[in-house]
DNA sequence: TAGATTGTTAATCGATTAACAATC
DNA sequence: TAGATTGTTAATCGATTAACAATC
């Protein structure tokens, strides 16, 4: 039975990844536990144990190839292949998330896009010919979607994500401000940037 | 002395304070920390633990009142007044955030946008006139600017935070995928897509 | 070799949970 | 009143850090 990696170690590690493709694109080669801890902000005994978690990737003396563990987490967090993606909402996050072109790089293709105003099914957003939602649940599964975005209004969130998960995705984005709920087997990630900016107007004086 | 508030915790009360205003707008009065809970996958223990470390908000066999409970949490939060914002990078995802309609109730205020492109400098994003990000700093500093976002591509990210903690931002959401380091006083959030997908297909089989 | 840095252990630190008296 | 739920304490659980032998 596989040892069980605490989630927390898990939402580091593209983190890192991000930082070793970053350097790699600098022309770097090598790096060290201490090098990447002090451009994240995580100290470098962090960064160790999170790493020893999944193996050996380092030589003393030396630290870590940039390339190897880069592909090494590649390989952990299953991106070393490509995921299609569907986005459903097309307006102006949906735009702007499929015209996007980081995801490329990090393991992802926007595959397809859904909207339900007849206004602007039919019409292109960036690659993509606007799909009509009522097609959602079918064309999710016939072309195997396990991974998907939301952007649409808050209120048609949660019948969204049921849909997506009766369909086969594991794996939502969520970018309507409301907390949705699914199944265990299922994952979420919510992105809102009013959550994101409170937590740091906290601090201000 | 005030007593320090685990930042764990800061993160956790703009998820609370979300879910309390969307079951205000669903017409609901009280809540309890049970109930809040299940909406978030969150313990009830953990929920009333959070609130504690701030005062008592709840009543002994009825719960907590939404509207009173979101108040305390805006004050807390400071997000019972309005901050103006500015963007900086005026492509797809800066445009996107420039016509987004949740910040205004959540208390934030889009004010001012920027771009180094000339082409695009005059020009409307939604409201906004672009201006030029030569007068950056200047104008951030005028209108006393003290949070701001980035959405320029990750080569110039870090060259636009250290302009505007010049200019004395103090909160900065970064949508460059590129870790930016600021001083200890600046709070910075990063938002990455790609981030947030890589750390879910990491359980899928 | 001497210096640097890993991987790992044990200690410390911090966060979460369970339980319950208080009380609405 | 009886039932429900808070706020809080103590116990448990988990995460981070410091330190260092191993070794490149």
């Amino acid at each position: 039975m596989d040892k069980i990696i605490p989630d927390i170690v898990i939402g580091r590690l593209p983190v890192y990844l991000r930082a070793l493709q970053n350097m790699a694109a600098e022309g770097r080669q090598v790096t060290s536990s201490q090098e990447l801890g002090e451009r994240l902000g995580i100290s470098a005994a962090q960064i160790r144990k999170d790493l020893s978690q999944f193996g050996e990737f380092g030589k003393q003396g030396t630290g870590y190839n940039i390339d190897y563990l880069s592909n090494q987490l590649k390989e952990i967090l299953k991106v070393d292949r490509v995921w299609d993606v569907a986005i459903v909402g097309a307006g102006d996050i949906g735009s702007a998330l499929a015209s996007y072109s980081g995801f490329s790089q990090r393991g992802f293709r926007i595959r397809m896009m859904f909207d339900k105003n007849p206004e602007i099914i039919g019409t292109m957003q960036g690659n993509f010919e606007v799909r009509d939602i009522n097609g959602l649940q079918q064309t999710l599964e016939e072309e195997n979607i396990r991974v998907a975005m939301i952007a649409v209004p808050s209120s048609q969130a949660q019948a969204v994500a049921d849909l997506m998960v009766q369909a086969g995705v594991r794996a939502i984005l969520n970018y309507a401000p409301v907390n949705i709920t699914v199944p265990a087997e299922v994952r979420v990630q919510h992105i809102d940037p009013s959550v994101h900016l409170q937590r740091m107007t906290y601090y201000m004086d």
